[in-house]
This record gives C-alpha cells, sequence and structure tokens, in this order.
DNA sequence: AGAATGGAACTGACTGGTCAGTCCTTTATC
DNA sequence: GATAAAGGACTGACCAGTCAGTTCCATTCT
C-alpha cells in the first residue's frame, strides 16, 4: 500500500516533469521548423538550443516526423483557445463574429512562425489525409454556423444558407492569413476587419444596381 | 553572308530545339515535384522519366533549386495566359469579373498540381523576397481595379476605394484555391463562382439591417 | 557522293557532404 | 547499488552535383 503509493507519486512526478519536458522540446522545435523548413531543421542543432543530447529528443518522440506533427497539433489547439479566450462572454452575435474574426486574425499575424508551420506541414506530409487546420476547422465551424442562424431567424442576415456564408468567410480568412505572411509586413488587423466585415455584410453593388439585379 | 545566314539557321534550329527540351524539362520536373515534394524529388528519377542522363537536366539549369523555380514561374505564366484567353472579347465590367473569377477557380480546379507546386515554392525557398504567386499579382491586380474604378464612375458599384475592393476578392480567391487543394474534392466551380459574388456583391445583411447600420 | 573532322550534346558512375536514428557509455536519482 | 535518464559519437542511407568519356551531327574535304 504504501509501496505502491509512494510509486505512484513518483510516476506522477515524473510524468509532470516529462510533460514540462516535453512542451520545451516542442515550443524549440516550432521555432526551427519555422525558421529552415522541417528538412533543413536539423535535429542535431535542436538539441543544442536545447542543451540537451539528441537521443534525448528520441526518448521523448519516436520520430523527426512525430516531433513536427505534434508542433503542428499543439500550433492548433493554442489557436482555438486564443480565439476561445476573446470571444468568451460576448453576446450580441455580430460582436461576437466580428471580435472571432479579429482574434483569428490578430492570433497569426502576431505569430508568423505558426502560419509557417502550417505551410510546412502541408509541403511535407502530403500523404495524411487532411492537414491538422481542417481537422480542426470541421469542428469550429459549426458553431458560428450557429451563429448566423441565429442572426437569420432574428431577421438580420438576409435568408440564405448558412454553409455558404461560413465558406465564404472561412476561405476570406484563410487567404488573409496566408496573405499577411507572403507579403510580409505587419499588417493592420483592424482595418482587416473593416475591410472583410464592410464587403461581406454590406456588399459592393451600389443601390440602383442592387434593385437592378433582383 | 551565305556563311552567317547558314548559321544563324542552325542557330536559331538549334535554339528552337533548346526550347523544346527545356519545356519538356519543366512539365516532366514539375510533375514529380507536385508528386514528391521538392525534397523528396531524385533528379536522377526525373532523368530517368525522361530517358535523359541525369547530366543533360544540369545542362540546361544550373541547379535543382534553379529548375524549381523556373516550374514555378511557368505555372504562374500558364495562368496568365489561360485567364486572358477567357475574358479576351468581353466587354460588360461585371461579366469580364465573372469569368475571371471563374477562369482563376477552374485552372486551379483542373491543374490541382499547379497549386501543390505554389505550396512547395513558399515552403522550401522562404528566402526569396517574395513568392511567384504575389509578384505576378502585382501586376495583374490593376488591370482589375481598373475595371471596379470604371464601375463606380458608372454608379454600378457604391463608392468606395478601389483597393479594399481587390484586397478582398484577392484573398477570397487565394483561401478559394487553396481550400479547394486541401480538402481533395473536385469543387463545383459554376457553385463556387455564385457564392462568392453572391456574398461579395449583395453582402450578407437583411435590408431591415442595411438600413440600421447605415 | 562518301569520308573525315570538330565541337556540341549527352551520359551515368562517382564523390563528398549531410543527417536521421542508434546504441553503448556516463551521469543522476532514490 | 540499482535503476532510470541523458549524452553524444557513430553508422549507413541518401542524393545533388561533377566530369571524363561517348555519341551525334552539321559541315568541310576529297
Amino acid at each position: 500500500m504504501t509501496q505502491t503509493a509512494r510509486s505512484d507519486h513518483r510516476r506522477s512526478l515524473s510524468a509532470q516533469r516529462r510533460a514540462q519536458r516535453e512542451e520545451q522540446i516542442l515550443e524549440t522545435a516550432m521555432q526551427l521548423f519555422a525558421e529552415y523548413g522541417y528538412s533543413d531543421t536539423d535535429t542535431q542543432l535542436l538539441a543544442e538550443k536545447l542543451q540537451v543530447g539528441k537521443g534525448t529528443i528520441y526518448r521523448y518522440f519516436p520520430s523527426k516526423r512525430a516531433l513536427f506533427l505534434a508542433a503542428a497539433d499543439r500550433v492548433m489547439r493554442l489557436m482555438r483557445q486564443s480565439i476561445d479566450e476573446r470571444i468568451q462572454g460576448i453576446d450580441d452575435p455580430f460582436e461576437r463574429i466580428s471580435v472571432g474574426i479579429r482574434a483569428f486574425l490578430s492570433f497569426f499575424a502576431e505569430h508568423p512562425e505558426y502560419v509557417e508551420l502550417l505551410i510546412q506541414e502541408r509541403a511535407q506530409f502530403k500523404d495524411r489525409k487532411k492537414p491538422t487546420y481542417f481537422v480542426h476547422r470541421e469542428t469550429n465551424i459549426k458553431r458560428w454556423q450557429e451563429l448566423y442562424r441565429s442572426l437569420i431567424e432574428a431577421g438580420r442576415i438576409r435568408n440564405m444558407s448558412v454553409e455558404r456564408i461560413t465558406d465564404v468567410v472561412g476561405k476570406l480568412l484563410y487567404g488573409t492569413m496566408f496573405t499577411n505572411y507572403f507579403l510580409g509586413e505587419r499588417p493592420c488587423v483592424e482595418k482587416q476587419v473593416d475591410d472583410i466585415l464592410d464587403v461581406v455584410f454590406y456588399g459592393i453593388l451600389s443601390d440602383t444596381e442592387r434593385k437592378k439585379g433582383r
């Protein structure tokens, strides 16, 4: 009994320590993968940055590949978390949407290295069925669709398929994230959110043309 | 004189032949790069596919890197060309825009391997100042801005910055191209164009909400 | 016409360097 | 002192790029 308890204690201590170390490795690995790209990242260099033997890394992750994929998953977890924090407690659906969009864009604007990781993932692991981003997207998108549906029911958005909306908005955000990263300038997120909401909410047609078309 | 003429003839013949061969190499290289990714593409395999010695490839391109970048440039040339053909002779600006969007999306939907190449480029050559896609984008976007400007002057689009429009539409198209490719199903381009035009032209707000907001 | 020539195009075995992953030794922990 | 963790030298696979040798072909010579 005492024996078991003690060994449990010991195990849990080392498990905690292990988790901590794992997180350290993931964080540093992510930086290196983002900086040098997957294949140009030498595990030797990673070991040196961590001030650890190369063998140690392989005690935590079975292969370079597994290490990378774990880092990519971590990014998406962090994203979800960051957005959740920002929209928590906001009730007005419009407000919720615009804060959500802002949170998404800021997250990646503040962490360009995460975008790089997503690109690296797609470039190196084409065989995987679906990129991490889209695996997470599927779960997340449902929440947004409910939001839009409630706005339609309230008569604040015109009656149209919510899939159509989330599809277009999702693609727009995805494109914006990449464009921002590729063009390299720190974007003004506020302005971008304004642009997006202005176009998507109001459309670009003039009033006269709008009447003609319907 | 005869000498020069004859040697000119020879030179132009061989130049033609050279160009032809170059094109062959680029086409096959593009397929392999798209299938295996940049670093997993062995130049040896490329040589075998071309039924050519490995050294020959290096007579046409100084390095694997240069070969790849030439292939990426080719993709963007082909894109521009394909869109130009489709919008040629169309006068109505709205029609021109919607056909242009359709042409863009079909081009990449029909050639998913081109999308893969653009991803590979970004993943492997992070040091290059700007990805090929954006280099070409800058030239192309001007034409679209003029189109939108004329529509504003004609009172068919509401008075707003044309940069704002092309920015949003450009990002939306970019995101759509990648999403289509990553999700892997052949998209129904017609439906996508409808979705995009519907949202971007009319906006998603209901009439009552629209009045409120202004 | 047919042979000879020279140089361009092509070839593919080889080299040198790189790096993921292993494994035996050393160090820490209890 | 026994066990677990960490270290880092080592190995073997891999592959871009090279280069010495070969083939091809347009032109010139006989």
